[in-house]
DNA sequence: GGCTCTCCTTACCGACCGGTAAGGAGATAC
DNA sequence: GTATCTCCTTACCGGTCGGTAAGGAGAGCC
């Protein structure tokens, strides 16, 4: 009954939609009802779909996580040293996340809300992507001898820095105002760059 | 009628422990009938104290920004060049952010939401928080030269770098298990020292 | 005793939540 | 024509949400 493939186009159509709506309130605070009235569709019709809230939530996820992947594809294919590869990774998955805060918010919002809903089991979508990383990392002249551990808590600390600031960026444009905020933006990616090559050439 | 001052104390008491079910499930998924129930009062009696739950939520976050307010502090104080200083405020932050969890998921999921509730024109907490660490930036050698903006950006990276691995706790737990987990806890505040240290003495 | 105040209770309210039940519209198959 | 399928509708359900109304208990003051 709940319509196995549907028409696959229109499915990545409400997945799509719902992506934005998860990103900006949360599992719990966007509401079904919230979601197909944006779709022009009725709340049962997207039931219809996805049966179940948690799945069209899991749907999304995947998505997201898809994407990530597609990102560190595109950095390890390509020439340059681990060090560049490295740097040119977290300044291009920079400006992705500027450009599509969604994403962003929608993984940090599932980091806060994941034990709550634990219980599902949903596994955990970003561990190969950590683990490819960790590899990058440890490409370098500078982490060789390092420990997984090690390698693994500079990753952390360098994913943190990008993603803290891409959620970041509706208070920090109240803050500083628009002209303020576009100045730190603009400052962003060379001190990005500055700090990863100085930790991975020391 | 909404009872002025309360007894301060117990006044004290009711945002703690509202304090803790905000940083778990969100302003909004966060119920007042819940944090009464955790209190053993009513939830009348919670709205008796405060009068909207809005302002309950305001003094939750007055009380966590005094808290980090409180941290630059101590880490202003004291003796050693800035550069000491900077690196000794971000592991002192970091093992208070992974001592106290809630606070760190608090203000990120005020970072998240806030838009939604911008029209109740909260001040946003952090402003000084976030001047007085550029400032402290802006006194080592290598930053001293360097643009508000530029100074800005590495203080969010390094605020970014403590701050996703502290909300990340229950979810690393899960992936890496607890002696995994426990490894990477351990490899962290070296690798943030030296992340520290090899940018502001660039 | 009587008045007033804080603190907290029970009893509601309308709105919204995720999800179910049942069935109609329309295309396809035979 | 009839049966069967997908897709989507209207009508509900029980439960929870934040917030209001009204009043009782008890302490302090006179």
């Amino acid at each position: 009954m709940p319509s196995e493939e549907s028409s696959l186009a229109t499915r990545a159509h409400l997945v799509e939609v719902a992506l934005d709506a998860f990103a900006e309130r949360g599992f719990h605070g966007a509401s079904l009802a919230a979601i197909a009235r944006e779709l022009d569709i009725t709340k049962q019709a997207l039931l219809h779909h996805f049966g179940r809230k948690e799945k069209l939530y899991g749907e999304v996820l995947q998505r997201v996580s898809s994407r990530y992947e597609a990102l560190i594809d595109g950095a390890e294919e390509g020439p340059g040293a681990p060090e560049e590869k490295l740097e040119r990774f977290l300044v291009t998955l920079h400006h992705e996340a500027m450009d599509h805060t969604r994403e962003s918010r929608l993984l940090v919002r599932e980091l806060l809300d994941n034990r709550r809903r634990a219980e599902r089991a949903e596994r955990w979508y970003l561990e190969g992507f950590l683990s490819r990383l960790v590899a990058m990392v440890r490409r370098t002249a500078a982490w060789r001898d390092a420990t997984d551990a090690e390698a693994f808590a500079l990753v952390y600390q360098l994913l943190g820095a990008v993603t803290y600031f891409s959620i970041s960026v509706p208070t920090l444009t109240r803050m500083y105002g628009a002209d303020g905020f576009e100045a730190r933006r603009e400052a962003f990616p060379s001190v990005l760059a500055a700090l990863t090559r100085s930790i991975s050439s020391a």
